[in-house]
DNA sequence: ATAAAAATTTAGACTAATCTAAAAATTTAT
DNA sequence: ATAAATTTTTAGATTAGTCTAAATTTTTAT
């Protein structure tokens, strides 16, 4: 069995694995996210790898193996399912969703998870356009790419967020940013490259390229 | 902060003082119910008298705080409330949800608990006939009593069980014993104090004393 | 290439929740 | 009313997960 904090660790090194495209991830990275001291990563690294969910050698970082990366993405797939739910049918907003999800994501009961995936009619993306890995841990492809990389007058859409702070999606909610938006970029500002762009062909917005890196468009 | 540990202590204090009118309840009961052994139930009592969720005084047994029976009735209320949406929304028997239910009572947030019963539509009672807490933690209150207890020939209806293990709710299915039958008890046994019921006037069944024991009625 | 800086691990301690074994208090039975 | 049986508590250990401080390894910079 693995503890709710082992859970907590796997699902951490998968994040962040992902975001490095495969590389090994630091103790010290792991510190930062999971809250904790370098100190206390070390330890759970050691009793992770004696369990064999992670591949570890002293000071050189940590990989998943693929038991390890099969429960990581078992607990995903709870989260991102629990969000939907909480969005769907509680009517949350996709900025209150996080806290809560953190707890669900740990519920243990397989025939839950699959009778909430049909009761909400398998969805295969989050309310913030992540995909929802299936039973055996496939995750749906979407080609996206960051809005601050997009190429000036092209017709796109609004995929996701890269990231799922609470000021943030508030942020974009009060600019009527959400996900499904017809985006266009007008213009890209040499000063600061604050963004001047379209929103459903109905009006115009500036927004700071930090907001512009979080959001994944794809061409429409 | 109550630890889950400390949930399901003072949940286990409260049930087992409810079955006993109030009275306290000793350390040995409570090793029994909460799978422990005597003496880790003894450090917990310590602990939980200092934080004041418990009246305790050594070797006297134990009662709740008003502080102690609030936090009690909220696991409770969540509980019951997961226990309908499992029935009501995903399609799970009443003998499936139990185990689930003592997961999902632990998740901490008072707006998904409200939001949860208004998509419920406020239940009053719980696939086993329990009553639901309210916010306050006002229990809505039925009069019933034990089938076994029932008067020869008066039309009765099932409201409830006082045991939810899954054999004896997989027992009541066979036997097509459901909430809300109209139940009339036709004799009782001298023997073993078997009952020979009617269920719904469409036909009649032999059950055992046992079974009679923990089925709860009202007259109609 | 080696010294300084940064990252990581080890050592030793703490808390919550549990255990067994032993001691103490209460209840029961004669 | 007192001895025996039962219940409860205390003492001392254990495990998971955390911490700080110190030691060690790796990386960076000259």
């Amino acid at each position: 069995m693995t503890s709710f904090t082992e859970e907590n660790y796997l699902k951490a090194i998968f994040h962040l694995c992902e975001n490095k495209n495969g590389l090994a991830v630091s103790t010290n990275e792991l510190a930062e996210i999971t809250q904790t001291r370098a100190a206390s990563v070390s330890d759970m690294l050691r009793r992770l790898s004696e369990k064999e969910l992670i591949l570890y050698k002293k000071y050189q970082g940590v990989t998943l193996t693929e038991e390890g990366k099969s429960i990581a993405l078992k607990i995903i797939r709870k989260h991102r399912l629990w969000e939907v739910f909480l969005v769907e049918k509680l009517g949350f907003g996709w900025d209150e969703i996080h806290e809560i999800a953190e707890e669900l994501e740990h519920i243990d009961s397989k025939v839950l998870t699959e009778r909430l995936d049909n009761f909400l009619g398998n969805p295969k993306f989050d309310p913030h356009g992540d995909p929802i890995p299936d039973e055996k841990g496939n995750m749906p492809s979407q080609v996206s790419f960051k809005l601050s990389e997009a190429v000036i007058n092209t017709e796109l859409v609004m995929l996701g967020v890269s990231e799922d702070s609470a000021p943030f999606l508030q942020h974009l909610d009060k600019l009527s940013l959400h996900l499904g938006a017809k985006l266009r970029v007008l213009d890209v500002s040499g000063y600061d490259q604050s963004l001047h762009i379209e929103i459903n062909k109905a009006g115009t917005i500036h927004i700071s390229k930090e907001v512009a890196c979080s959001i994944l468009v794809s061409k429409k």
